[in-house]
Formats: structure tokens, sequence, C-alpha cells
DNA sequence: GTCGTTGTTGCAAGTGCTTGCAACAACCCA
DNA sequence: TGGGTTGTTGCAAGCACTTGCAACAACGAC
């Protein structure tokens, strides 16, 4: 909720107004600015945080029903070469993609209630420092998907 | 690569000789023992390690030319519940079983080489403590993938 | 050995995502 | 404004699973 409508109305150009400088950040990479690509933008900057691929593809479909996947999956990916979106793998093994990331952090699955919560680098330093220190591995915090048991789980199941 | 091929081959019944359980484990539960899962049985006994769900369907086809996709996912699915096999999803979000798991481990993905490394409950406990703490979050380490970059691959990319 | 119950299988269809390729159309330049 | 280059699209096929369902066959009982 932070900051979330304002932000894409804002009219400066740099960290406000993601969606308004794509199309130029997209033309000094020499890419192009197409109806199929300005359909997803749309879509994106309506949604907030986690969606899943097929998930894009089925509010493309509503805005334009001649929506291919493959157009949609091949513009995520330049999409996220720009850093506008970034992916993951939800805890079933699907992709799931995260919209406009304000700084890297990873998630939390519930495997019963099947929710989700972002844990960000403060809380997984722990984890990142020791696997730097003793292997020298750099880990890609934004696709770092944990999964287990939440605590309202947790004490559902019968507390032991 | 530790008690690799000595445990498949071991007479004691317990921790040794997993595969020769699996029978009356199946029948202990109301499960039958079936042709197919006999198959897909004799091809993990032979698997070390990860394997992906497909490369078992291929290896089942090479055993038995006849076995069906659905039938080995859905064995597998069983001998999970009997804690044969643990699955995770590797990188690209594929199915990734992993064979008789010693002691409950997660997995690191270098995503510029492909490789695989294990973690175990000992790296990982800095991670664990701080959700449990936090959060009263319960890890499921055995799902526990993170991808990032080896420490080979960081001095490949140039050190920087 | 035969019978009946019920867990399993095979099949076919479906989902989510990827890939190769030819036709198309943004965009740059004159 | 027209023309050429080349990034994109749409399509079809394919991969890795998943699911519903009717036919089948283990396995315990008689």
């Amino acid at each position: 909720m932070t900051a979330s409508g304002s932000a894409a109305r804002s009219t400066q150009p740099g960290e406000g107004a993601p969606w308004a400088t794509v199309r130029e950040r997209l033309h000094d990479r020499g890419l192009r600015w197409t109806p199929q690509r300005r359909v997803l933008i749309e879509v994106l900057s309506h949604s907030d945080g986690h969606v899943t691929g097929a998930e894009l593809v089925e509010r493309c479909r509503a805005v334009d029903p001649t929506t291919i996947p493959s157009t949609v999956y091949r513009t995520l990916d330049v999409l996220e070469d720009l850093g506008i979106v970034r992916h993951a793998h939800g805890i079933d093994g699907r992709e799931e993609y995260h919209v406009l990331p304000v700084a890297d952090h990873g998630h939390l699955h519930c495997t019963a209630c099947r929710q989700t919560w972002e844990i960000d680098a403060a809380e997984a330093a722990a984890l990142v420092s020791v696997l730097c220190e003793q292997r020298s591995f750099e880990v890609n915090l934004s696709h770092l998907s944990i999964s287990g048991l939440c605590a309202g789980c947790r004490e559902a199941a019968g507390g032991r």
C-alpha cells in the first residue's frame, strides 16, 4: 500500500513514473514499442505485488482478446531485463512475477495456507553472509523462495 | 558418493536397504505392488542424488517402453509420502527429485554454470532460526532452493 | 483356485510455458 | 512521405507435468 496509486500518476521521470519511461527505455536499447507491449504495460501498471504468468496473460486478454501467451512471456522477459518485473518460482514451480521490485527481497510461502510473505535483505542477511563467507556464493535474493509452515498454520496443526 | 553402492546391496532391512522394504511399506498402508511401481523403484535404486521427473520417465521407458508418464508421477507422489524421494523445484521451476534423502538439506543453484550443491541444516541454521524467532515460521529445508552465482562463476565474470 | 473390493493404470485432454519460423510492422534514414 | 532494416508477432508444435475417468488387476477372503 505504500505509495501505490500516486506512484503511477507522478510526473517525475525517475523512480516515480516507471511506466511512463518504459517506451524510451526500450528505444534506448533499440527495442520497439508495440500495441501488444502497451497492453502488458498497462496491465502491469494496475497490478500490485505478485502475479503469475498465466494471470497476466488472462488480464491482457481482458484488455485485448487477441493476446497471445508467447508474446506476453516474451515481453515479460524483456521487461525483466529492464528491471521492471522480476520473476521467481512459486511453491508449485510456477512463474511468479513481481512488479516494480522496490528492493531486492525473497519470498516465504506457507505450504498449508498458500499465503506469501516477503523477506527483506536484513532478514536474509544471516544466510547470505554464511554462504558468501563459506562458499563465496552470491545469493540472488529476488529469486529466493522459502517454503514451510507459517505461525498460524503451525498453531492450527496442533502446536507440535 | 558417501556409501552409495553398498547401501543398495546391504542386507539389513533398516536404513540400509530401503528398496527391499518398499513393498511391505506399501502393503502396510493398503497400497499395491504393481509391475509399474517395480520398474520405478528399480530405476530409483540406481539413481543417485538429483533427477528430474522427465529423466525418471525416460529411464523407466528404457526398462519398460510402455511406461506412461502419469503413472510415474503418481508413483513418485506415493513414494514421497513414504519418504523415499523428495521433490523440490530447480532453478527453472522443474520438478527435481532427490532420492533417499539421508538428512534434510536444501539446494544451491548457480544460474551461470547450472551446477547444484547441497546445503545442510548447519549452514541454513542462521536463516532458519531468524525466521523461526521473528515470524514463528518453520522452514521446510528440503524444499529450499537458493539461486545465485557460485565462486567459480563470480571469478569468471570478472571478479566485480 | 475363484471372487470381490478397491487401489492403479492407461488414455486423452488440459494447463502453463517455450521455441522455431515466416510474415509483419515499428522505426530510422533519406 | 516512402523504403529498408530488423525487432516482433502469431501460429503451431512441443515439453513437462496434471487430472478425470473407465477399465483393469493386485490382494485378501472364502
